[in-house]
DNA sequence: AATGAATGAGGCTTCATTCAT
DNA sequence: TATGAATGAAGCCTCATTCAT
């Protein structure tokens, strides 16, 4: 079999994985529900995760991995700490709010339990804090940021503010764009890091 | 049997429960394991509990109830909304880290799926947050705070920045007082509230 | 639920279990097939055995146990080497002949591999074979049996025979009697016992 | 593809099988265990055995060609009946012992079912058994031997010991040779066919 | 109120076998 | 002949819940 195909097949599955855990929570959806939904046997998940643990993890790492590419390109261009800052949170919010399942998924049932929240959060999610504590850092080197707290402190800070609006949105259910938000957070976080009097 | 002693049977249960969630995770604990370290039969749970699900309910609403408690006795005496929100940032930290396997579980198992997220939220956080959102109106009000933003999304925010912060003790292996933090986060949040030039 | 009836539910599991597994062999017996015999529900296996192996562990302790009984018992007034060392090839005979059943596990299922094979004879088969050593060297010491053999050697030989035997009989369809071939067996031993000249 | 070929690939996978077999057990050995071990795909197998039984059989059936071709040319010259049972002994050792893995197969792996059992006893050991009953037959028309027990019961109590002998081997972890019991076995043997007094 | 033995539905996973290439 | 991805039946076991005592 061509890899193309290969690749596809393992594809369906995470993407039946998405719907299905989205809609049923990790626990509620069995191994049986991915595979119908994929097209495949139940067996023929097995040929590419190791477990049903390691569909969720994919999917995590799937979800990354474009996050992170889509990211790095968008980012390329921009020298200014503020307007990289501004673009990652458009870009989190755009990003996490661009597949409503996906979002499900990251926002609620990664965090399932906590050897698998830290597991994720070690792996992953530590490398997403350090590159937004650099662009922090750099905005205060430049003396546009306030100093008197750590870059690190404030990454997690920002970050506790995007993944309030993502959870929130989840669980909303009107049927706004989690994008819209953008502005709002924009100017929140601006007026946080502005130095202090 | 006095009501006292069923109160107690039932407290030990949810004691109980606490310790064994916050080490297995919710699906990884048993409703046995629950029993046998309450010192009670299985069959005894379901006099208390209509199932396992409403232990973990109730183990957040006697959490809430306390924290709710300890808000109203704290914030009686302070009509400022600069001190109050202050307050209640110290507070929420406090009552978040004084109790690591209640942390855990309110960090991390009580999000396991949307559900349950989504009931827990409307049922309590959301009375949390607006309570949050009535301290920032006043603050907005009294001009002392920036009003470009809504009192909600507001609330959501320092939500957010507080939450993570939790869940970042929750998850660091280093033996850290989760309080310490609350003199940064005051600052932070402060500093998002002023008004806009 | 008064001990006598836990008793009774746990021989009920085991006698179901030889009939199963005697004639459809270890592996092709399910839990479900030795539940269904039993008259119990699958989840009440568990409830007395830790899996499906431990079930033929203690089908041939309790096989064991019943040989090891009825031995010292029947021996218990036999000083003689000649005469215990008949009495034990007849009691071998028939105890397995009596259980057709039970002879086929023993003599079949219960060799199903190495590992397993390897712990049961370590366990009870290895004080079965110095008990006969024993009684062997008895004799040598009282004269009436060859010494130029080790008495452990001899047990095991006439281990073979008499494991042979019960083989060959549970293997052969006619409806013979296992312990009518204990006079051939005692002739057969007696004469490999014999001084040599 | 050449005939020799061919062979040469359904030796590579009995090959296989035996070390596969001898390490995890007949049932803890996959075809797709045997098919990595000899090199080929698990498709393949099927082109040479009919199914994973068979080439149990077929290992079995292997084995005892190499023994039967062994054994014809050994007692070619010898018309003795007491030195072709010393033979037949010897070799019996020396051929099980001669290869381990193979040795825990034909003595523990073997016997994993009674309907497998039953059909190998019939096809091929009986045929072994046959033989030495004609030996010892010969034997006793020539007066050297007891003549007061069948032969075919005196043939099936040799098998006993030499088969006890092999399994004690093959459980023991020490570093013997099996052959190294012929010497015993074969004293044992003579004396017990000695003719009685 | 309390017990805890019993239940039985249902899930994850394995693996012998097939078949399109 | 050879491949190896795919299949899907089937089994062991767990565990929330019940109910006779």
């Amino acid at each position: 079999m061509p890899r193309q195909a290969t690749g596809r097949k393992k594809e369906a599955i995470l993407d039946a994985a998405v719907v299905e855990i989205a809609s049923h929570g990790y626990h509620g959806t069995t191994v049986a529900m991915i595979a119908r939904r994929a097209g495949v046997a139940d067996g023929t998940i097995y040929l590419y995760f190791a477990g049903k643990e390691e569909i969720l993890v994919s999917l995590f790492d799937r979800a990354m991995d474009r996050f992170t590419e889509r990211g790095t390109d968008e980012l390329a261009g921009l020298d200014d700490p503020v307007a990289r800052l501004m673009r990652i949170i458009d870009l989190h919010l755009e990003l996490v709010g661009g597949d409503r399942d996906l979002a499900i998924i990251t926002q609620v049932e990664l965090r399932h339990s906590l050897h698998f929240l830290d597991q994720l959060s070690r792996a992953r999610v530590g490398g997403y804090l350090q590159a937004i504590a650099g662009v922090i850092a750099e905005g205060q080197a430049a003396g546009v940021w306030r100093r008197d707290l750590e870059p690190m402190f404030l990454a997690k800070a920002v970050f506790g503010v995007l993944d309030e609006m993502a959870t929130d949105w989840v669980l909303s259910r009107r049927n706004t764009r989690l994008a819209a938000r953008g502005d709002a957070v924009t100017r929140f976080v601006m007026g946080a890091l502005r130095p202090t009097a």
